[in-house]
DNA sequence: GACTCCTTTTGAACGTGTTCAACAAGTAGA
DNA sequence: TCTACTTGTTGAACACGTTCAAAAGGAGTC
């Protein structure tokens, strides 16, 4: 069993062994989300199936909630993964957003009903859970960088006034998607992969309609309103700007 | 004690005594969420301080969630009174708006740490308590009602495409208005009545705007949206139309 | 009163997430 | 080897929401 051969560069033990047991109790609470939900997975199954006592599984987490955490990052990374060749192959803003929106929700799609009993209490402001919590500044931040991306490596140009705030702004429109698909009961979240096709259409419309004088001043406001929304969401928001 | 003087009409004692009882736990309940919150609010407390068993609250309410039906109601029926005049003497559509959304955040201020905890739960989609909920369709088409009443009895001629929904889409406006509520922590709610005097503007102007031929197909189609929305929700929402 | 039937009420019991004092196991210095 | 010290681990205990079999209460009928 305690098979560690040759610890390289001298590295104790004790760290490896502690960073087993963290990992053992992290996938089995990730397998069992996947397999039986958020709510019959218990804290005490989690113990036994990691094979680790009660009090341990708090020892490395410090909660439930705090578990999620690292579903957020697993999940991000796989819709990295299936958005690559897209984002490297297509340039057309439209076909970028759309495919990176049904993405999402395909690699989501085996944690459907987990991620609508998360919901509950991701939607909690005071968890940490929550998007707009400091604790999820990390997988937020990558989240955004992806909107991005979609824009910036696309062959359109984007009205000034939008620049800076798009990505946000993209991003809350995944969150929106991202809500209806849990609340999206039909087969292979169908609906929601047509709610995106057909909202894409306005997003992309109404990204070039920013430059009408008329609007101007609409998207001004939006665009300001959306900064209100950050400072509400994060007091201090310590953020890498790129 | 036993005071029921002239049970008139005959009407069974056993009946008032049980809806004494039952009223008895409901105060309690909305006293202790207002008081210590959700959380602190057990139900055990609940039914000590109603002079109940534990079992006995069980029986006229079937969870700990369902009270909280109990505060929509209550919570949109303190709304109602407060935008009584308001509504009768102002007829310009910004100010009935701005006024009806002011008073729904100050009637809602004693319960605003209530709510923060409470969201938790309701916005879950399978809860009962989500707004979108089949179980809180009589409050929600009641809100949605005011929302047409600011409308209607205004000097503002709304264009025909958006008519049918505009309720609709200003009840949405304001569960967003309360969402970002929610998370408001600034004294007396400040920021949120700034984001209501910065967003009516917007939202008035944008039911003038959409009579603009470059926005009708957008109006179209995010009017279509919200009829996705509703389907969405309700897989067989019995509503009468009025 | 005695009987039946339905409504109301009780409190013990279950499984849950979480905490905590205690213990074990390694690690490093003497 | 002995001695601290940190790290890792344990399981009992707590309060919670919820359930349920059983008891009590009340109303009508004989």
């Amino acid at each position: 069993m305690n098979d560690t051969p040759s610890p390289d560069d001298g590295a104790p033990v004790k760290v490896r062994k502690a960073e087993r047991t963290r990992q053992r109790i992290l996938d089995t609470s990730l397998r069992l989300f996947r397999e039986v939900g958020y709510e019959a997975t218990t804290m005490r199954r989690i113990a036994t199936e990691a094979e680790v006592s009660l009090g341990n599984a708090y020892y490395y987490f410090r909660s439930k909630d705090h578990l999620i955490q690292e579903y957020y990052g697993q999940a991000h990374r796989e819709h990295l993964v299936a958005c690559r060749s897209l984002l490297e192959e297509e340039t057309d803003l439209r076909a970028r957003l759309a495919g990176v929106l049904h993405a999402k929700i395909a690699t989501s799609e085996p944690y459907h009903r987990f991620a609508g009993q998360l919901f509950r209490t991701a939607a909690d402001p005071t968890s940490p859970l929550s998007p707009f919590s400091p604790e999820s500044a990390p997988v937020r931040t990558e989240a955004t960088e992806l909107m991005a991306r979609i824009v910036d490596e696309s062959e359109t140009r984007v009205p000034k006034v939008l620049r800076p705030e798009l990505p946000n702004l993209l991003w809350l429109y995944l969150m929106g998607i991202i809500l209806f698909w849990i609340h999206d009961a039909s087969e292979g979240a169908e609906r929601t992969h047509r709610l995106i096709e057909r909202t894409v259409d306005i997003v992309v419309r109404l990204i070039s309609l920013a430059r009408l004088p008329v609007l101007r001043p609409l998207v001004q406001t939006a665009v300001s309103l959306t900064q209100e929304l950050r400072q509400l969401a994060a007091p201090a928001l310590p953020e890498a700007s790129s």
